[in-house]
DNA sequence: CAAATAGTATACCTATCGGTATACTATTTT
DNA sequence: AAAATAGTATACCGATAGGTATACTATTTG
């Protein structure tokens, strides 16, 4: 493994367990076993080497999302395989998905939620997309896309949140009762 | 207002604003007017601040918790009541709110996290004491007191989430909604 | 082979970090 | 009035923060 994956690799376990702030550069070249010029010769900065962190683990992760979201005629098996997507990536990117969430919730003037939040606005518009897409054959959700992208977001990290506290296994039967609550919450 | 008060005021507005690891002594006695021996007299460190602003906020709330936690054999309303208090506090405390989630999903290493955890503990043992004293009622429950607990925290903390996130209003209307919704969920 | 480029280390920068020794003032207690 | 206590400021501590100027080496390119 060369310098600059080892350098990502050790910043995600560090910021992972320690938070993004708590972390210094220093740290993060001891671990990798190099010197900061090496660091900011890749990154140039500390929060270029979040960015790039962050776009590397999360992008491939968006592609696959937005396949799943692919509308056809069928909300709730496209939800399924949405959440099933997320699970998915959650078991087995556990750390990083903690890390994900702990910047999800981070308050809205630090680096870790601004370099956070595009990808979470590409989450809610491909969300809100399918909503508003779907709602053309349910004309009674008419208008209610950002609210429900917002929750059906909400309601998949929590659950993905139990499971990585130990409350819980991702598995498909847990997809299905996601499912099945969320679905419950929209038409009743 | 005094010089203790107003550090406390300043430093909640900061660390909500910026993160509890973001924001350093100096600047949270700069916004209180005051010099850092003076923070140092009344909190003894930076954690010790911390760990008071929590206790002052939440152990009033906590306390509010446990009477609405009260079983009176329907296990609906109780939860009713729960999700009743939580809301009114979110409501009335927005900010403290929203750092307190912060810190919930914060790395499991970092002071802020280690700071919330007594609080979160004690939420989650009251809700396990009262699925446990409700199983007593509804047998099919028995022995998933944990799993209960911190689904219902989950899904609390998530509707007030996105209520601060002007996706919804936490009213009685909202109220009503998580508990239907959490009931579905348990019961089918 | 020569020149340019990428990668890395030594050593250093200034600013800020959390925290404190000392001394002064204002208040309360005796 | 004297003594003790609480509260506050000046000025400082060593350590670390993020970041860089310079120079060296290894590799690629012409």
């Amino acid at each position: 493994m060369d310098n600059r994956d080892n350098l990502l690799k050790c910043a995600l376990d560090l910021f992972t367990l320690n938070g993004y702030d708590a972390v210094g550069v220093q740290t993060i070249c001891d671990a990798a076993g190099i010197t900061k010029p090496t660091l900011y010769h890749y990154f140039g900065s500390k929060s270029g080497l979040l960015n790039t962190l962050l776009a590397e683990e999360l992008n491939p992760f968006l592609a696959q999302l937005e396949s799943a979201a692919d509308y056809r005629h069928d909300l709730t098996n496209t939800l399924y395989l949405v959440a099933q997507t997320y699970f998915t990536f959650a078991r087995q990117n556990p750390r990083l998905y903690r890390f994900y969430l702990s910047m999800w919730f981070a308050p809205h003037d630090s680096e870790a939620f601004k370099a956070m939040q595009p990808f979470n606005d590409r989450q809610q518009s491909l969300l809100e997309n399918l909503f508003a897409v779907a709602a053309l054959d349910h004309g009674n959700m008419q208008g209610r896309q950002r609210t429900y992208a917002a929750s059906f977001l909400g309601m998949v990290n929590t659950y993905v949140m139990l499971a990585l506290n130990g409350f819980a296994e991702l598995d498909e039967d847990f997809v299905r009762r996601l499912l099945h609550q969320f679905m419950h919450g929209i038409f009743s």
